[in-house]
DNA sequence: AGCGTGAGATTGGTTAACCAGTTATTGGTT
DNA sequence: AACCAATAACTGGTTAACCAATCTCACGCT
């Protein structure tokens, strides 16, 4: 456990190495839940015991209830208890290694799976976008042509007409997890400078040939556009 | 915004307007950021001043900065001050309502969603699973195959075989997502009973075709076998 | 004037204490 | 013995206070 040592070369490891205690409290609770010490459908011990009991402050027990609250795998009633979810115990013990393991969302991964969600969301959009939904995407479509021709990076525009599509798409859980892992990949693509300028103007295309096909409510013409526009837009990285 | 009114008959809505005080401080931080008073980049208030600000405690705005941290929309420096990500007035206004919509995830989207990710999942498992991979989907699904033998429900090794799958698609984001959705799914398909104990046998056929593509590494077949697991699982509500 | 330097203010991180509501216990009554 | 009520203990929710690291800025030395 002790990764921390004398060399603090590689700044990756140490903010991998430097979890918030929290993060180390979910996996104690799974040792207990692995251990059978907590039961599907028990009551956990109370906040202060469980902060003596792990000699941390009530705070991180808090938040890692929360999280584990946010998943599904706790259910807290207030002046009540904290009770385990009536999910099995493998369940568990898979999902909270998914949780802990959902930090090292790295690269390749987000960038994979934009495309899947994205790709998929513009399919439902064509299916479902009302009328309302496409004018608001003609909009923010104008908006980005509009930074495209004068020349500015119009990343953000990009980033939002892809956010009404996925609005369009009238599915809260896609919609949110788009939003989820957008950022992040935004980010990286400014850093990279991934898109050099002529780029954008070929995504500029690609929008509207997305739009469209939306406006067409023609689904695979949608799916096979946006399909087309992820493959362009994807990081030139590993490319020789 | 005053939606508690006098009338308390439905509780669903009561949850609704029941909102965690930092989802308010949210809301709060995006008009802030909508009129221009955070820009990108900007340093926000300390927390303390922020409390006073919004009259609250500090711990809301700790929690409210930390789900907009985990979202890519603020930045942290310990002990130096939180930063607005560099992103776009624009894009951080549409990551927020997107945030803000992630409680009304419906069942619905939960099911479209989760069809979608495992599908494609099982693709990728096809494609990358190691030799050590299958073996342990071969134990996940033997021990679903004793469940069902024994009759009893098997719905926890069902789940168990699923994030399998989605572990060997090597896509930690993936995996993370699936993670994310599926315990909500498994309690409320537990609810409603929505499989009937001859379904499992034929969730055990399905999955036997699953693990079989895996292991030819049949991309297109695991793909197709997934889907109409899918099909048959989804859960028969408005069927007539 | 220019540059260190150190005290003070400010930051996020952490802990302890307090509050309102629930639950378990205990004592008395029938 | 059985039941009920009042009280004490315990619960999660919330707030205020404390801590170490950092930054700021004025002062003094060169």
């Amino acid at each position: 456990m002790q990764i921390e040592e004398s060399k603090p070369s590689l700044d990756l490891f140490r903010e991998i190495a430097y979890k918030n205690p929290s993060d180390l409290i979910i996996g104690q609770l799974r040792t207990l839940i692995s251990n059978g010490s907590l039961r599907p459908g028990d009551k956990l011990p109370s906040e202060r015991e469980l902060s003596q009991q792990f000699s941390t402050g009530r705070g991180y027990i808090r938040k890692a209830i929360q999280t584990l609250e946010f998943y599904g795998i706790l259910k807290t009633h207030p002046q009540r208890g904290t009770f385990v979810s009536s999910l099995g115990v493998k369940s568990l013990e898979g999902l909270i290694s998914n949780i802990l393991r959902i930090e090292g969302n790295d690269f390749k991964s987000l960038i994979e799976t934009r495309r899947i969600l994205e790709t998929q969301t513009a399919a439902l959009a064509a299916l479902r976008a009302t009328d309302q939904d496409i004018a608001m995407l003609e909009q923010a479509h104008m908006e980005f042509c509009q930074q495209v021709e004068a020349g500015i990076s119009g990343l953000e525009e990009d980033l939002l007409f892809h956010l009404k599509i996925s609005e369009c798409s009238r599915n809260s859980v896609l919609s949110s997890l788009i939003g989820m892992i957008t950022p992040g990949l935004l980010q990286m693509s400014r850093d990279l400078h991934t898109c050099d300028q002529g780029r954008y103007r070929e995504a500029f295309l690609e929008h509207e040939r997305i739009l469209s096909a939306i406006k067409a409510r023609d689904q695979v013409e949608a799916k096979r556009a946006m399909r087309e526009h992820m493959n362009n837009t994807k990081v030139q990285k590993e490319a020789p």
